[in-house]
DNA sequence: TCAATAGTGTCTATCAGACACTATTAC
DNA sequence: GTAATAGTGTCTGATAGACACTATTGA
C-alpha cells in the first residue's frame, strides 16, 4: 500500500542474490544411458566453507536479473545458456547459517559435449549428476533441495515443451534427443511412441540430411523448428527467442 | 563464485518489493456471468502519483517473502488467501519511472462474496475486471503487464489442478465450481463434461447434503477433498495446506 | 549372411467434446 | 402440467502405450 518509498529505504531490505541450476547432458558410452550432470562451485569462504553450492552471486548494480544468471553462469563454465529462465525466488528466513538472504534463482541448459574446450579449467568447479546431489554430500544453504525442485521442474516442462533439443548441438537424431528425454526423466522410452509424439508436436523439422558413420541404418537429422507453442506461458522477462 | 560477502555488501543491492495479485470471484447475475475480480490501491506518492497498482511493498526486516505477501494483502483487503503462491520476480531495468526495483510478485486466491463485511472500507482500494485491467487507464509500473501474465497463469493452472474451489466457500454445488472455472478461463463448459473430468480428478467429495430453496432440482454440495496431486511441482516455499 | 538401430503400422485403452436423454425440484 | 437446472449415458475422434513388423546400413 505504501511502497512509494522504497527507494529511499534501499537499506533496510535483505540482500539479494542470483544464481543458476545449470544442467548439461554427459554423451553416454555403450553401457550406461547419458546423464544429466550439472557444474557445483566450491566455497572458499564462510559459511559453509568448502561445501559445494550453486554458481551465482549478488546482484549488482543496474544490471537485470536474468543478465547476471548468464554473467555467473558463463564466469564458471565457459559456456552461454541455449535456455534461460527463472525458476524460483527463496526467501525464507531459515535457509542456512549466515546473513538473511533472497535468492533469484534460475536455471539453464547449455551444450556440453562439442565444447569441452570452452569449460574453464578451475579446481574449484566440477560436475556433479544432477539425480543424485545429496550422494555427493551436503550442498550450502539449501542448494540441495533447490536443485531437487529444479529437477522437479525440468522434468514437468519436458513432458509438453520442445526443451530437451537444447541440450544438443544444432542438428540432432531422434535418437539423441530421445537420449536427452531419458536422462531428464530418469527413465526409458519407447523409440516408436516417442517418435510419433514428437514429430506430432511440430517442434522439429527435417534437415534431409542423414548420420553416417554409424554401424546400422543412418539416421535422419532434425533441426528445432521455430515454433510457438500457444499451451505454453512465456516467462515475462525471458529472451524472446 | 564469489557470493560468500553478499552480506556486508547489503548496500549494493536493489531494493526488494513484495506485491500480489489477488483474485476473487464476483457472484453472478441472472443476465452475465460471475467474474473474476481484483484489487488495486491508488498511490498517493510520486512515481506514479494517483494511478492503481498491486497491493504491497518493501520487504522488511526478517520476514519472510510469503509472510510479507500476506501481510500486505490481508492489510488492502482484510480478507485472508486460501490459496498463496509465488508468481515471478520481476527484476529487469527497465520497470518504469523511479528508481531501480526488484518485485517478488505473488499471486493469491480469496473468498469474496461471504465476508464482504469484512473488506476494508477505503476509497483508495477499488476492486477491477481482471481480463480487462489496461481498459481501466495505464496502472502504475508494469502492472498491466504483472496482471495480464498472473491470468495467463492462473488459466493455464485451473486447466490441471484443483484450485478453482478456492474461490469458493467451504461446500459448493458442481454448477458454481464450473462457474469459477469459467469465470478464470473466460469461456463456457459444458455441464456434463465438466462434471465427469472434475470427478474423475478426485479433487471433490460429495457432502451427501443438497442444496435447497432453488427453483429446480436441488444440486448436491461437495467439498475439496485433501489429496495430493502427483503431476503438481509444489511451491517450495508453500504452505505446506 | 548377421547384428543393430531406423523407421512404419496397428491394436487397444483412455479421455475429451458433443449432445441426447432422464430426474427432480418450484411454480 | 411447464420451466429450469441436475445429473446420466453414449457416440466419436484424438491420443498414448505396447509391440509386431519392415528398412538399411556396417561388418
Amino acid at each position: 500500500m505504501d511502497w512509494a518509498n522504497v527507494a529511499e529505504r534501499a537499506g533496510s531490505t535483505p540482500p539479494l542474490a542470483v544464481s543458476t541450476v545449470v544442467f548439461a547432458l554427459r554423451q553416454g558410452t555403450e553401457d550406461e544411458p547419458a546423464s544429466l550432470r550439472l557444474p557445483l562451485v566450491r566455497r572458499d569462504r564462510e559459511p559453509y566453507r568448502g561445501r559445494w553450492a550453486l554458481p551465482g552471486g549478488p546482484l549488482r548494480g543496474d544490471t537485470s536479473l536474468r543478465t547476471a544468471a548468464a554473467a555467473y553462469l558463463e564466469q564458471t563454465t565457459g559456456l552461454a545458456p541455449t535456455l534461460l529462465e527463472q525458476l524460483y525466488t527463496f526467501g525464507g528466513t531459515d535457509r542456512g547459517e549466515g546473513a538473511r538472504l533472497v535468492s533469484v534463482v534460475y536455471w539453464a541448459l547449455v551444450r556440453f559435449e562439442e565444447s569441452d574446450a570452452a569449460l574453464v579449467d578451475d579446481p574449484g568447479v566440477a560436475w556433479f549428476r544432477a539425480d543424485s546431489v545429496e550422494v555427493t554430500g551436503a550442498l550450502a544453504f539449501d542448494h540441495s533441495r533447490i536443485v531437487d525442485y529444479a529437477l522437479a521442474r525440468l522434468r514437468a516442462k519436458v513432458a509438453y515443451a520442445d526443451v530437451a533439443h537444447r541440450l544438443l548441438g544444432e542438428r540432432f537424431t531422434l535418437a539423441q534427443l530421445r537420449g536427452a528425454h531419458e536422462a531428464v526423466l530418469g527413465q526409458r522410452l519407447d523409440p516408436a511412441n516417442f517418435r510419433r509424439t514428437v514429430k506430432a508436436r511440430g517442434g522439429i523439422e527435417d534437415t534431409g540430411e542423414v548420420l553416417t558413420g554409424v554401424r546400422n541404418r543412418p539416421p535422419r537429422l532434425y533441426t528445432a523448428a521455430s515454433h510457438r507453442d500457444p499451451s505454453v506461458v512465456p516467462d515475462p522477462e525471458g529472451d524472446p527467442t
